[in-house]
DNA sequence: TTTAAATGATACCAAAAGGTATTATAAAAG
DNA sequence: CTTTTATAATACCTTTTGGTATCATTTAAA
């Protein structure tokens, strides 16, 4: 598990919003499917770079896959932006408005 | 600014060392770019990047373009990842050290 | 045992990413 | 004005990425 593995991981929009389905339930690769337009094979590229940084783990339970959402190493890219908390702290007030605002578009952009 | 940017710009080495380096100071392109083994050209396709996430800011001053670390778009990065605390806040001491562990070993990775 | 379901594996393709080299501009210096 | 410095812009190349289609394999069900 490095840095560069997890940040990889998290660059693309479908493996972000994979972990947010994870983070619900764990779920086999045809029911992650369901959710996007686009072939099994193609989500099962992005839950092997997911399972290559580490994101999330898989057990076998007959002919299914389960993918299991792992937090750990969200962690580590969650401590890389903490190193840069003491630019923000004392302005985080002020910011926290517009950051609200920018997400609300961001749900229609991403 | 869209999660989508930030994710993007953070997914690479050099530009996460690029916003390290601006965290300590203001620099220009040719500052950074003494800082890497490729060209002037490379770097500023870097920091065209994290400009575009709105992850620095530039100001021009006569023909020299400083570049400067912009906080905002990091928290962002950040909101996003704390939304998944819940699942690892109960057992953050036991995997604190192991998370150590692994940074050490990043260091020389990435 | 045949068949259907869930996944794995491979080859292939188009677009994006990361890089170089080259040429063009704009501003400071002499 | 000429030259040097700092950057911009463009074209080009190679590798990676995100996707498809196809075929093989494994397991459950009829």
């Amino acid at each position: 598990m490095t840095t560069q593995a997890v940040f990889r991981a998290l660059a693309d929009p479908t493996r972000r919003d994979i972990l947010v389905m994870l983070a619900r339930e764990d779920m086999t690769i045809a029911e992650v499917s369901e959710h996007f337009d686009m072939t099994r094979a193609a989500v099962k590229k992005h839950l092997s770079v997911l399972q290559e940084g580490e994101l999330i783990s898989v057990r076998i339970e007959g002919r299914a896959r389960v993918n299991h959402l792992e937090p750990h190493a969200l962690i580590l890219a969650s401590e890389w932006l903490d190193s840069f908390r003491r630019f923000w702290d004392d302005r985080f007030a002020d910011l926290h408005q517009a950051i609200e605002a920018e997400k609300s578009k961001d749900n229609k952009n991403d």
